[in-house]
DNA sequence: TGGAATCCCGAGCAGTTTTGTCAGATTTAT
DNA sequence: ATAAATCTGACAAAACTGCTCGGGATTCCA
């Protein structure tokens, strides 16, 4: 039950990028400077932000990253599951959405099922419901203590 | 975002358990058949449920496993917890718990944690609030489809 | 026009975690 | 005694994580 560095990096990033929002393209070598990530690794994340749609980028001398929408229209969950792929904390449920497999091989008694979706819909609810906006907001005035990076 | 087999399978076994509370233990081989589980790993899985008071067990020909309390008395974050380790979703939410690290080495704006501190405490919630009783009336008069094992 | 900055993309890789398997020791009912 | 069970530790294949690296493509600027 963690949510990988993926994740919590590509929060980071975009966080970033909300925070120079409307002034151009941030180059990458900023971002990971200013939060202490790994260029390299950055660079993966941000592929299929850009093809999800979350980011633009330009390409060449003085290009860089830049939101592709407003930040309050951009919600953390969207980036987590553009990065990490779908909440589904159990396969069982991902297969009933793709329809791809039967939902489960077993005919058991599925008492179980509910508990997962419980849990899933409880995290999408939290994730969905706060943007990088909200969290610009929350972090005036707030006291820079402990931190998940 | 997922939750492990050994989570999941930790539920069902407890869950066959429950419907079998009072009436003397159960034997691994059964709940093992039972679910379509491998014996061998659920054996792996008892050991802490047991070290945690969860389960008892009597060891010898017909012995096996019983709850050590109530159904209505075990939740499933209990379970999961128990076998999984701590829900943090983040390390970072772990260190302050356990005080041994610094909450985290960088100094930096760290707007994100209340995000995780929020998934935290919403899926503690969720798992906290359903137990083996709820699981056995759900069940009842219920369809059967859809399984996560 | 040339070079520097910057994104784009795929390959690879070391370490950890997951998901088991297996063999044997121990305990107990019959 | 024997069979039925739990207990325990070692081992291993496979998947995942968290990166690194190298080269290519594009664009700005002098």
């Amino acid at each position: 039950m963690k949510i990988s560095t993926k994740g919590r990096y590509s929060v980071t990033a975009l966080y970033e990028l909300a925070l120079h929002y409307g002034t151009g393209p941030l180059p990458l070598k900023n971002i990971a400077q200013g939060q202490g990530l790994s260029e390299n690794y950055l660079e993966q994340l941000m592929l299929p932000l850009r093809r999800a749609g979350l980011v633009k980028s330009i390409r060449g001398a003085q290009g860089g990253y830049m939101l592709a929408r407003e930040p309050k229209e951009i919600t953390i969950g969207e980036i987590i599951t553009t990065v990490e792929g779908p909440i589904a904390v159990v396969d069982c449920l991902l297969a009933e959405a793709g329809a791809k497999d039967q939902p489960c091989e077993r005919a058991c008694a599925c008492v179980t099922r509910g508990i997962w979706e419980k849990v899933c819909d409880s995290i999408s609810e939290v994730l969905g419901g706060i943007t990088l906006q909200t969290l610009m907001d929350n972090d005036k005035g707030s006291e820079h203590v402990g931190c998940a990076r």
